[in-house]
DNA sequence: CGGTAAGACTACTGGTGAGTAGGTAAGGCG
DNA sequence: CGCCTTACCTACTCACCAGTAGTCTTACCG
């Protein structure tokens, strides 16, 4: 929750350029995230950044551009944060719930980033559908990569490369919706909703009805079996 | 798919109203659903439709009753069209097989409604986001209805409508975007996508890289593995 | 074969917002 | 201290689009 300063109808304090494109773009992250693109103006951004609308355009170029360089760097963001929880020399099982506690932490943390990456990237049918399907596409692929490394699939012999990526499709989507979920009943932390989509997907309803649910490491007995 | 006949630049045909209404509905989920809803319209929308402007307003009201009656009326299609499919007399897995291949299909046969509905409604700021969100709901509220009907998770005790609904909650966005990956490889039938989505949220990945998977009762003979 | 009301149109207004032209202050450097 | 570059601003243009005023036209009913 950064406090933008208005700077109240005077003249901007004199900064370097890499500042202000800084604050240029936690304002139009904000603004993005709270109205949409075409309901977000140029005028309220700079008015939220503390500076003229001119500069807008002379540091980040067209309100596409400015666009676009958001969910850039908010997606940028968020794939590191995943990539920084997640620990690579695990089993299958621990990977993914690493994972999946490393991407709720970040939308509990980064709501309009969030925001801006989930509701409205998605709806433009410009170049920003691109740039989001791109970041989109690299979570399905990891997810992906990581079913596929887990197992053959034995009993499906055609399984390959399709289905882990429908599965890794519907699994990311599930994340996401359930990240929307938990913005309107905001009151349980991370790890519970992190918890439970871990158990629908690796556990399945069918094992849930029966009682048996998943454990993080930290509980489980070391079985093998 | 409907071709919408421009009429050539003339005088429209004199048609009574509930005909005109329908047209217009129709160009108006087509337009919408490849623009989104800022970028779209009243005169595009209108000329889709085969007619002049004011008609639009005389008819339908202002751009956004326009855009909640489309939403409405496509949600109600969509679940309708669910409730048909589902057999409320089966086991709970079977509900909720058959739940999936009507969604679905559904989406197969009506990619502009789908696309309305998911991709544009939600991201708009305004009354339309109740709307479509209410048909969410109900959509959750059905999926969590059935998961407590179909257990009380019994390993955990204080699971309940929360429970229910978070889960039904990933299932939904599950769903969606399984929906939306699949209008990328749309080369498979709608059954084996509901099937994909079946086996993932009832057997789990744990009983998938395992071999386990989910097929339908033996009153359709599943393909020999 | 009129009369009339619903169906349909052309042509406008008014507001909003992207993008720009052209001018003003402030720091750096000789 | 004066010059020049860079940051910054006010105040506009221009296009697009929601919504409307006022007019025409055609089907139907007597």
């Amino acid at each position: 929750m950064h406090a933008e300063q208005p700077v109240s109808t005077g003249r901007a304090k004199r900064l370097p350029r890499a500042v202000r494109e800084r604050q240029i773009m936690d304002a139009a992250v904000d603004v993005f995230s709270r109205l949409g693109f075409h309901a977000a103006s140029m005028d309220e951004i700079s008015e939220v950044a503390g500076i003229s609308k001119p500069m807008l355009y002379a540091y980040l170029g067209s309100k596409e551009e400015l666009f676009a360089t958001c969910i850039r760097r908010e997606s940028t963001r968020m794939m590191e944060a995943i990539a920084n929880g997640v620990e690579a020399d695990q089993p299958p099982d621990v990977q993914l719930w690493s994972g999946l506690r490393a991407f709720f932490g970040f939308v509990g943390e980064n709501r309009s980033s969030w925001q801006v990456l989930h509701r409205q990237a998605s709806s433009q049918g410009g170049p920003f559908a691109q740039e989001l399907a791109d970041m989109r596409g690299r979570a399905i692929s990891l997810v992906a990569a990581l079913l596929v490394h887990s197992a053959d699939f034995p009993n499906v012999p055609r399984a390959g490369d399709k289905e882990a990526e429908a599965l890794a499709a519907a699994l990311v989507g599930a994340g996401e919706s359930l990240a929307d979920w938990w913005l309107d009943n905001p009151e349980e932390p991370a790890g519970v909703v992190a918890a439970r989509l871990m158990n629908l997907v690796w556990m399945g309803f069918g094992d849930l009805v029966e009682g048996n649910i998943w454990h993080p490491p930290s509980r489980r007995v070391p079985e093998d079996d």
